[in-house]
DNA sequence: CGCTCTAGTTGAACATGTTCAAATCAAGAT
DNA sequence: ATCTTGATTTGAACATGTTCAACTAGAGCG
């Protein structure tokens, strides 16, 4: 069940082979159309090598996710460095997001029903995932922190979470995209990222303070008590 | 590929045992541990029978749907009848649907992923799965007409809809939900279905007009444009 | 060199969703 | 009664994710 880590030399360049095979393969015939066979056959090993490294084919993608993650944190770094406005940054950070994941719009459909599923370890609520989300949720409270605006600190507390599941919402809506260019999806981008930089200043308002502690509080609360 | 309506007696009586078969059968052991095999074996017809009637074994979990759905209406109509209150009507209807569906509790994790698969006909937003999302969505339009409150027109709209996405997402909540008699689950109900009223009477306040009328024209946009 | 031990490798075997061509059935027409 | 036709039924065959017991490679050691 646990990864088998390699431990010679033999086995890191197996474990690295099969990888890149799987990773070509999925961007070439998409998630379901690529079988563990093939990608054995494209890595130049046996079927079962590939089970010795990955125990399953969910697992694969797992590091699928990882690459494009980093792919993402390296195209947003100078933006992150240089950009001080949050609606800006935030603005540049989803677009990279989409961007980024474009080669893989194909894909993308058939690998967010096993990522939602709760029994999948890609599942990010709680299974090999939840390291992953936990960068990603990361780069979010750099993208707030670094910025010049002044977030109350209840809200910044649970904002890069908010915008992580946000994110998901527009990959969400980037995968039924069929919009030349994806235009639609950039469109919704720019508008939903204003928008939440907005509510986020309304959020000071008197007659909201009240909604607002109550949903703050409804956050923590699902949050932070586990199994659920 | 489409589903075979049955022409006689004999077809009508075969579909009915094959779906009764699965419906108890993933009730029992779940959606992946019920094989096709099993549901024909004890629908005591033959494996090829079953894709006779059903194109998929998804198809037969989307009868499922419409089972639960089914139940759900039931349950309500005599809250919707008699109660006037908006938030009380939110409130009892959404209790009932995980009420309705607490039986099937240990089933739903395994196929949320389904529904959520963009290219699986089970999916709401444009599979087979639509007309049942229609039905879904009218019975929440009942549920804010027949209420006593005066919701702005613009708002009216849209909010069926957007009632139906929130009890998906409280649905995805409960699928998690651990705790004994799925308490939590309740109280997250009560906590945000009072704050969704809120919120609407919120929507009049002049400070908020602009993103009002922002988020209602993204949802327009999003809702009306085909594919997507 | 030969032994041992662990990591790595293999491919056959299994389970299960799905397809399909052939067989069977039932009812109406002749 | 026999034939025709379309619906229904069947089970073998296929594809593919996964498991596993056997096998190989190679390093460390005497």
């Amino acid at each position: 069940m646990a990864i088998a880590a390699p431990k010679t030399r033999r086995g890191e360049t197996s474990r690295a082979v099969i990888l890149k095979a799987a990773l070509d393969l999925f961007q070439e015939h998409g998630y379901e159309a690529t079988t563990m066979r093939a990608i054995a056959d494209r890595a130049g090993v046996s079927l079962g090598s590939s089970y010795h490294y990955f125990p399953s084919k969910e697992h694969l993608v797992l590091e699928f996710y990882r690459h494009t993650h980093e792919l993402h944190a390296a195209a947003i770094a100078p933006l992150l460095s240089r950009e001080k406005d949050l609606s800006t940054r935030l603005r540049g950070t989803i677009r990279a997001v989409v961007v980024t994941c474009e080669p893989f719009h194909a894909v993308a459909g058939s690998i967010f029903s096993t990522v939602a599923n709760p029994a999948s370890p890609l599942n990010p609520f709680g299974g090999a995932a939840k390291p992953l989300r936990d960068e990603v949720v990361e780069l979010y409270a750099e993208v707030v922190s670094g910025s010049g605006a002044r977030i109350p600190k209840d809200i910044a507390e649970f904002l890069p979470l908010i915008l992580w599941l946000y994110q998901m919402g527009i990959l969400y809506f980037w995968i039924f995209d069929r919009s030349p260019g994806r235009l639609r999806t950039l469109e919704v981008i720019d508008e939903t990222t204003e928008l939440i930089v907005r509510l986020i200043s309304l959020a000071n308002l008197p007659v909201l303070r009240g909604s607002r502690n109550r949903i703050l509080g409804l956050i923590k609360d699902i949050v932070e008590r586990p199994q659920g």
